[in-house]
DNA sequence: CCGCTTTATCAAAGCGATTTAACTATGGGA
DNA sequence: TCCCATAGTTAAATCGCTTTGATAAAGCGG
């Protein structure tokens, strides 16, 4: 075990320079009314200390701490979910070449009833919350709506308060990812949906939906919309009993990729051939997207680049620079293999 | 935008309660000195203001701030992974139940060159570094092996250095699996590695497998061994490579679940049946193991565990409780269809 | 009623920084 | 030569809480 090197403070650095403590400090924060002469030799002796402010000290003579809480709900693992995974990503590259740290929190019942997301602003502990994957049943939102403490929704919005927000257009994909699906002479579409009751997003997908049957002149047919829980179990039954039901349909458009994946499982168990019988598309592009046989016709979403601006906009809203943030990131659809788009692309190319 | 109400500080309290300052702070810290009644009317007093202790001020007090950083190496985005996401899951869950707030943080260049590993802990910002994922390409880990900053490995080890870690048992993993195979009549078993060069428990596999041929008299052949970079693509490649250059090959042990996956992959692309022709036994157990088709027979970690456990020896290590840390956790083989276990038992029943 | 414990409370000195008002040279203009 | 503006540095107050040694009050046996 080697000898625990002494510890230096901003005092000790003042000393061996020849200066006072107050001097140290004015290097420290870029102060121009220190001369280029005791700065050079204040930097000397700190970088020959290896001194290192302390953090906690700063923070409290702050009265800021340089760190942004990343909320998310409880899910059975959340972190473990890739969703959220490449959201943090991008937050978390951004915030450190801003400077700032990143906190981990869930949302669970004791983080919400103990009012923890108000707790760590006014313990001074964090700048700011960016919450990824809220609903409405997340009714305690409602009290950081008045604008006093930095909060955004990440990928997320809510027309119930008046909160910051970066999200992606999930109208505009869903349009597009409909309209594929008719514009390949689809009519009997099947749609798995998800959170519809407390996910606004998860709303505007299937409003999209229908908005895109209306304007095609396609009957909307409830019997063809069932619940698959977002899950990739829940996709497979969705896909079941959609198809079970209503044998005449030739298409699914699926919320998300993991219940689109899920129906495509079941398909296979049942023995009907993606996209030859029934046609996919999904919603997110996770990474198995690309990776499932046949790959997974779905809308793209940046979420990475979300992650990356959100946290950018956060910082700003810290720092004052603005009040308000409510943006709308488009997307688009990424056409692979099971919508059989391909397949009919190719085969015009032959009979040419 | 409501009225911004005022922050309480303890001497706020200490007036309101008409005690002193120091009463106040003992109270807040349950220094049993306190009469229960001054103790009871301070307690009121902080309810009805619904005060809360400024964390930085206590940090600074304490010299501790009951922070844990979870340091992940740079994968292309690192928390998208389910590995990392279930052990942090874990982490989070220990360690907020113990009071500690989890920092996230990312083993880049930056991070390692600006040293940043040492000076979280002397800027005082954390009380403690995790570390998943760690090779042996992390040289700056050395660094951490005085015992002077708590630092922990997550589901790693390494035999250069002597440090804390919580591990699993990789080679009685490793053992399992491959017997699993050699139970099963395989003789000619391609093994799909990755990151041997410079992961401790993935070198732990390979020679748990070489091990088990060694002991069931089966000749280790080298051409049987191929690289697929963890990744579900190399494993694709890897199974293809395995399968042209040894069309004997009737078993395909992947060292992770990943690159098993993969492996299946290509060869439902080649025409190939799993079990039928080529069984395949994975590593891991991650949530697409089971929802393969068909499941994959794999050995199953316990991230989540491994992370709560880890995270409270972590803790113990920062309170001086323990001084070393080092604990193997027992692994074991789940069965499911893609070696074929199952119809052999389901043929054996049959004839019986 | 007197010393002596025991118990409860408080004053004061930190923890390690920031920040502002005040002070000291220095140099230029009148 | 005197005055004043300017630049550079510092003293002192602050941020909000912890902790220890001192003090006061209360309890107790004789």
């Amino acid at each position: 075990m080697s000898e625990s090197k002494k510890r230096y403070t901003i005092k000790d650095i003042a000393e061996q320079s020849g200066v006072s403590l107050s001097t140290v400090s004015l290097v420290l924060n870029d102060n121009p009314r220190i001369s280029q002469a005791t700065r050079a030799r204040v930097l000397k002796t700190i970088e020959r200390l290896g001194y290192q402010p302390n953090r906690m000290a700063r923070a409290l003579a702050w009265r800021h701490t340089r760190t942004l809480a990343v909320l998310v709900p409880q899910l059975r693992h959340a972190f473990a979910d890739v969703y959220f995974g490449e959201i943090v990503s991008g937050i978390y590259d951004r915030a450190s070449r801003l400077g700032y740290k990143i906190l981990l929190e869930v949302a669970r019942n004791e983080f919400i009833e103990s009012k923890e997301y108000l707790q760590l602003y006014d313990q001074k502990f964090i700048d700011g919350i960016m919450f990824i994957g809220a609903n409405s049943r997340h009714r305690f939102i409602a009290e950081l709506a008045d604008g006093t403490r930095p909060f955004m929704l990440v990928n997320n919005y809510t027309k119930e308060f008046d909160l910051n927000y970066v999200v992606s257009n999930y109208r505009y994909g869903g349009w597009q990812a409909a309209k594929h699906l008719v514009r390949l002479g689809h009519q009997r579409i099947g749609f798995i949906s998800g959170g519809v009751a407390e996910i606004q997003t998860s709303q505007d997908i299937l409003e999209s939906f229908k908005e895109v049957l209306d304007e095609s002149g396609i009957a909307y047919d409830p019997k063809l919309i069932v619940d698959g829980w977002l899950t990739e179990e829940g996709g497979m039954k969705a896909a079941e009993e959609l198809l079970r039901q209503n044998p005449d349909v030739t298409a699914i458009f699926a919320l998300n990729d993991k219940m689109a994946l899920g129906a495509m499982k079941k398909m296979n168990e049942l023995g009907l051939r993606v996209p030859q019988d029934v046609a996919v598309v999904g919603f997110d592009d996770i990474p198995q997207a690309s990776f499932a046989i046949p790959g997974l016709t779905t809308i793209h979403q940046p979420l990475y680049e979300i992650g990356k601006l959100a946290c950018e906009r956060m910082v700003e809203l810290i720092h004052g620079k603005v009040s308000r943030v409510q943006e709308v990131i488009p997307i688009y659809l990424t056409v692979r293999e099971s919508c059989g788009a391909r397949l009919k692309e190719a085969a015009a190319a032959k009979t040419e």
